[in-house]
DNA sequence: ATAGGGTTAG
């Protein structure tokens, strides 16, 4: 089925080349409609009219108002709505409970929601599929799945009759909380499942990376006539270039155009990104070009990625051309798109336009969020700046951005790395403190910091709490164990410690056969040295 | 009911 690599080449540059930043396609997208809060006050007004007409319009106008400002998400005005609308003694029916409630489930109001499920028991209401879907999403969407199901057993034991979504629902609630085989086990029990059960199931296969599976589902619905639409195949495409397998990946696409199916802005995007990852910019700047062409309209996910694409490979100009590109295309920036610029430009050493950066984010009103603080601190770590990093700590915890396991591996390692191993372990002890559990990271930093510091033997202690404590070390923990024992002269020792890797079954990678290489040079050890440079050799681990 | 972008160790 797969179509040649001949075919997907020829693909992208098949499309007229064309630079895809011409202000020329400004006016395609140039939003003529009012702007979405605009839309949001109309909505209110008109809701207010209704509300103090004299003679009370049926239930079903104001239904309108609500649904279309549920659509624009804005459920707190909607939740306040309803309420002015029973003050003024207004009865809601089923349909406005259902959607209170879908609010509160939106906002994380749990108790508030199952209060409205009440209410609509209390008023004699029978509760219909959206209103026990509603219910099952809100638990779902918690990570209260269990109690989803337990929800949906009582239901059916009673008799109420639910319907396909359901099912989807608790499909994808099994899914997200990675126990992607009871979801599958779900979807056995269904008589006819949808595309959309599929698509979700598959999404999973391929985030647990487990290809062969997801393929598997994928062959199973083609062949009992369920069909793969836009997001099965934006799903696999995507799916499949995370693990690697690209040529499988541009297969889909084929396979989709071929069946008629038009990639949207998703698809799109994931094909950006992924050429991103591969760093064929070329090619994902064509993308976007094609986007363009056939008036699908770019949107910042899409600038975002094709912008991080070009901070891989360090082209700072190109990246700085896409933000400018993408505000003349009427797309604004967001919190993400500061972050990669930031990211991008630390890592080429320009802090004075990242402060900037920064501060323009405060000035345009954008809420800089763990993410972006988590950069700017490692950023700072990295460049020595460890005071100015702590004062940013400090800052995002006072903005109610709370510091994650990231932040203090961060910091732990700025600490560690500029001679203040005292200090990492307090902040250590002040992070479990915190309740953030340490990571792998955590530990790689730990161990790297104490073999730094000439304490090899505390380095060996974490290791070994590790193994005790039946962790696998990883790679990098391998590597910074075998690289603290080659810094110490202890060859034999981080010769010894690699075969216990390979066996335990963790294959090196090239940082591995790095570090070994050039201690076994520094020792003069050659012959040995020239042994593992074939190995790398013979395992295709040089790029 | 389903799909896309940003941060940490070697």
């Amino acid at each position: 089925m797969w179509l040649s690599r001949s075919v997907r080449v020829s693909l992208l540059p098949s499309i007229a080349k064309f630079p895809p930043f011409l202000p020329m396609h400004n006016s395609l997208f140039c939003s003529h409609s009012h702007s979405q809060t605009s839309l949001h006050d109309d909505a209110v007004s008109q809701f207010n009219r209704l509300l103090h007409q004299r003679h009370v319009p049926s239930i079903f106008e104001f239904g309108k108002i609500l649904g279309f400002l549920v659509r624009m998400k804005q459920y707190s005005t909607s939740i306040s709505l309803i309420k002015q609308m029973e003050l003024k003694g207004i009865l809601c029916d089923l349909a406005n409970l259902n959607l209170l409630m879908n609010c509160f489930c939106h906002l994380h109001k749990l108790a508030f929601a199952f209060s409205v499920f009440a209410k609509i028991l209390k008023r004699g209401y029978h509760p219909n599929a959206i209103t026990l879907n509603t219910v099952m999403r809100g638990l779902c969407d918690n990570g209260e799945v269990k109690e989803a199901l337990n929800f949906h057993d009582k239901v059916v034991a009673k008799g109420f009759r639910l319907n396909q979504f359901t099912y989807g629902i608790l499909i994808n609630g099994l899914s997200k909380i990675g126990e992607t085989e009871a979801a599958i086990e779900l979807l056995r029990t269904i008589q006819s499942p949808s595309t959309v059960m599929y698509s979700i199931i598959i999404d999973s296969l391929l985030k647990e990376k487990q290809p062969k599976e997801a393929y598997g589902l994928y062959s199973e619905m083609v062949i009992k006539g369920i069909f793969p639409n836009v997001v099965t195949y934006s799903t696999l495409i995507y799916g499949f270039c995370l693990v690697g397998q690209v040529e499988v990946a541009f297969g889909f696409l084929n396979e989709m155009l071929s069946n008629n199916i038009r990639p949207n802005v998703y698809t799109y995007t994931i094909l950006i990104d992924s050429l991103c990852k591969e760093r064929k910019l070329g090619e994902a700047k064509n993308v976007l070009g094609v986007m363009v062409k056939v008036y699908v309209k770019p949107n910042v996910v899409s600038f975002n990625a094709l912008m991080d694409g070009y901070y891989l490979v360090n082209k700072v100009k190109n990246a700085k051309q896409v933000f400018s590109a993408m505000t003349h295309m009427r797309v604004s920036p967001d919190v993400r798109t500061y972050t990669i610029m930031i990211n991008g430009l630390i890592r080429n050493k320009r802090m004075d336009e990242v402060i900037n950066l920064f501060q323009e984010m405060h000035d345009r009103n954008m809420v800089q969020d763990t993410v972006t603080y988590n950069t700017l601190v490692d950023g700072l770590c990295k460049t020595g700046r460890i005071s100015h990093a702590w004062d940013l700590f400090h800052e995002m915890c006072g903005r109610n951005q709370q510091a994650d396991v990231i932040t203090y591996n961060s910091l732990i390692d700025g600490l560690c790395k500029n001679q203040h191993l005292d200090k990492a372990i307090e902040l250590l002890r002040k992070m479990r403190e915190n309740g953030i559990q340490p990571d792998m990271y955590t530990v790689n930093i730990l161990i790297n910091g104490m073999c730094r510091g000439d304490k090899l033997k505390n380095a060996q202690e974490i290791f070994q709490d590790l193994l005790n404590k039946g962790h696998n070390p990883d790679i990098p923990t391998y590597n910074v164990m075998i690289s603290g024992l080659c810094k110490e002269g202890l060859l034999d020792e981080a010769l010894t410690l690699w075969s216990k890797m390979e066996d335990s079954g963790c294959l090196s990678n090239v940082i591995t056969f790095e570090i070994i290489i050039s201690a076994l040079f520094k020792h003069g050890q050659t012959e040995k040295a020239e042994k593992f440079f074939h190995e790398m050799i013979s395992r295709d681990l040089l790029k």
